[in-house]
DNA sequence: CCGTGAAATGTTATAATATATCTTTTCTAT
DNA sequence: ATAGAAAAGATATATTATAACATTTCACGG
């Protein structure tokens, strides 16, 4: 008699970056890509890599000016947003509603359903996978008749390490 | 032996505008604010009524529109924001972030958690409760020390009314 | 009733976010 | 090499939201 199937459980994964560094996630990325036969284009690989390097949700317009420090040249709005548009189409980046912000996918790897916790003191966001919230949307969407195409689970309050700061 | 209290359930309820109307609503929402001590002003129910006639998700800017025209004088953005942000304090409008856009909340009397399903292709929104969610959540914020305040649950897709006419 | 202070609203200006459109460059595949 | 497609550059503008300060309104105590 074999064991009962695990329960699906979240998937807590606050800082892979301790575990992958935004070089591999990148490498990643463009593997990801070459897998798919898109083009992961030097700026888009940019826009990525400093999405990485920021640690927190970015700003289209921080991410504008982050491009042209980095690259010492002008670079206009529509420039960085189809690049953003190209990497959330992808997977590889997400939109933060609740902040008008990106986030690169932890694991874009896997087809994911993005759940994220934002802190409103520090501002850094953590993103969980727990498939059973998807499962009771997918409930709930079909006893609506609802065909579902994206989620958005966005969770504001304050992280462990501000709430203990405060606390002091 | 009592029976054991039924799971939580989802409370369906797509469409009280059937069932209640505007002025109901706006009547109900106005009794709140007295039970509370704060001002439903001429201004804030103008909102409100407008909100619950539009019957989806609506822009500020279309809303400062709609009030210019039935109240037949001009509306500067910062009146309408104003207003906005007072009714989402008192739990009587909800943003989608999604969108970028108001909807007037279901169910005031309640402490409610909002879940809306959005459709892409008629862009209405149908709110609902699902207590499950909330404490999956809350199950998920405890794991990571977070503490919770507001959350934001939005599914994009398509609706069953416009399923059916694309099938068709 | 009247004044007073707080709350709400009006007014003006501007910030922040995002896209439309057209041109030029780059890349892919033959 | 070159044509066609995809991406990026450039310019302008749309959309969403707030800052800052002036004026009005309103509840309440005198």
């Amino acid at each position: 008699m074999t064991k009962a199937p695990a329960r699906a459980r979240p998937r807590t994964d606050p800082d892979c970056r301790g575990r992958h560094s935004p070089r591999e996630r990148v490498a990643l990325a463009v593997s990801i890509c070459g897998g798919r036969g898109v083009q992961m284009t030097a700026l888009r690989r940019r826009v990525l890599e400093l999405l990485w390097a920021s640690g927190r949700p970015t700003g289209a317009y921080e991410l504008i000016e982050a491009v042209e420090l980095r690259d010492s040249r002008p670079v206009a709005p529509p420039t960085v947003y189809r690049a953003l548009h190209f990497l959330m189409a992808q997977g590889l980046v997400s939109r933060i509603e609740s902040l008008n912000a990106y986030v690169p996918c932890a694991h874009p790897e896997r087809d994911h359903d993005c759940l994220f916790f934002i802190c409103s003191d520090c501002r850094a966001s953590v993103e969980l996978e727990d498939p059973r919230i998807g499962g009771l949307l997918a409930e709930d969407a079909a006893g609506l008749g609802f065909v579902a195409t994206r989620r958005t689970v966005e969770v504001r309050g304050m992280c462990a390490l501000c709430a203990e700061a405060g606390a002091a």
